[in-house]
DNA sequence: ACAAGATATATTGGATACAATTTGGAGGGA
DNA sequence: TCCCTCCAAATTGTATCCAATATATCTTGT
């Protein structure tokens, strides 16, 4: 079992992206450690790599905020994930596919298309896309071989909230569409062609933070509004 | 005044880009906190930070060492600053300079040209043209208006050591090619052509990362041997 | 001599007590 | 009413103590 810090990170993390701390709230350590269950020393070690990262704000002797985002820093935001993605595509298209990866991307495709063959669009559906759209991802990214650029795509994701927002405008057009560009993407990885995957990353990429940005501010307001509800 | 947590941050970072600590040594906690005269505690959420951030890895119940990087991690990491670099100057040429930012540059870029004319190269004008050289770049990616971007590059650049081996294969030909590429670039900028921006950018920091691989494993060697005669 | 287990030591993880700093408000004066 | 000062409460920063875990050492048996 990993260490109380390493829970209370955890903890904290997904308590951030699901809304139960709205940003630029402050995270008092002894509520927190009370909450959890802990005393506030793992507490402490939690909020400074959080920090680190970039999730929480810090101010010497006046403690940790969440770190908030407008619609412009999202748009900052995908502005270099578009081209990081599309990095990574491209070396991924250099590289070349693994059989390995080959195989679990052409199964990611495969279960993709079984739930198109259903021709429903419902909650179920959704969320078995979910899980399967990230690991297509991933193999991706895992393909380019460059832990590194991992690593800071891993980082632009982690932005507050983009967990709960990033599927609620799905539908089964856009099913189709994503999975429409993921063979096309399969098309230029096994065909050697990183312009080509590169292009089809960073438009992916820039259309899913297009969507994003359209939803952004509203979803905050409603998470705002639901967590002011619960709590009053 | 900062807390003492947060110098030990700065001491135990500085201490790492020197090579005091080198690459995969374990970070102790008591000697830390003897070394710096402060308890463990603002030692471990040093450490705690330090970890988030990247630069050392933790085990639980096992503690810190100073992440290693290989000549292939070098490479990797070159090759994401590269396009990251290139997408500041491409953003800063679409955003056009601020008549602040241009006469920052075209200040910049006279001191470089004053050193030029000296005809001469010695630690003096070398010392006198890193923070030139850094503040001309800090300048381009500021331009950017993306503080995202410019945190990302900023961790990109956060490698151990980079900052002992960047400059010491530079000599007056070097200087002469970066203050062309810096003029080159500032007309890119002011003329407002992103593509062109992005390339002479995206160029001058793959030179500089194949300079940086070129020195890397032998700096680390002799920065390794001297420190082992230092102590031993 | 070697391996396996037990014991001792070192090191990290966590809790608590105390110090330092900030924040909010009470009180008084102009 | 406004503002300034000072004091008290709350909060963060640091040190220290103890527990848990890992690592090294020493038996002990074959």
């Amino acid at each position: 079992m990993a260490t109380r810090g390493q829970q209370v990170i955890r903890h904290i993390r997904e308590g951030i992206a699901e809304g139960r701390y709205p940003g630029s709230s402050r995270l008092n350590e002894v509520d927190l450690a009370e909450r959890f269950g802990v005393s506030r020393t793992p507490v402490r070690n939690a909020l400074a790599a959080l920090a680190a990262e970039g999730l929480l704000d810090y101010t010497p002797n006046a403690g940790y905020t969440v770190r908030r985002f407008t619609v412009e820093d999202i748009a900052r935001i995908f502005r270099v994930r578009t081209e990081l993605e599309g990095l990574a595509a491209r070396l991924a298209a250099e590289n070349g596919l693994s059989p390995a990866a080959e195989a679990e991307i052409r199964d990611l495709v495969g279960q993709t298309a079984a739930l198109l063959r259903e021709r429903r669009w419902d909650d179920e559906i959704r969320e078995a896309f979910l899980p399967i759209n990230r690991r297509f991802h991933d193999t991706v990214r895992e393909a380019a071989q460059n832990p590194f650029l991992i690593d800071l795509v891993r980082k632009a994701n982690e932005v507050p909230l983009f967990d709960l927002i990033r599927w609620r405008w799905f539908d089964a057009d856009l099913l189709r569409q994503s999975q429409d560009e993921h063979l096309e993407l399969l098309d230029a990885l096994l065909q050697r062609q990183p312009e080509r995957a590169y292009r089809i990353q960073a438009e992916h990429t820039y259309r899913s933070g297009r969507r994003m940005i359209e939803n952004w501010s509203r979803t905050e307001d409603e998470i705002r509004a639901a967590h002011a509800a619960g709590t009053g």
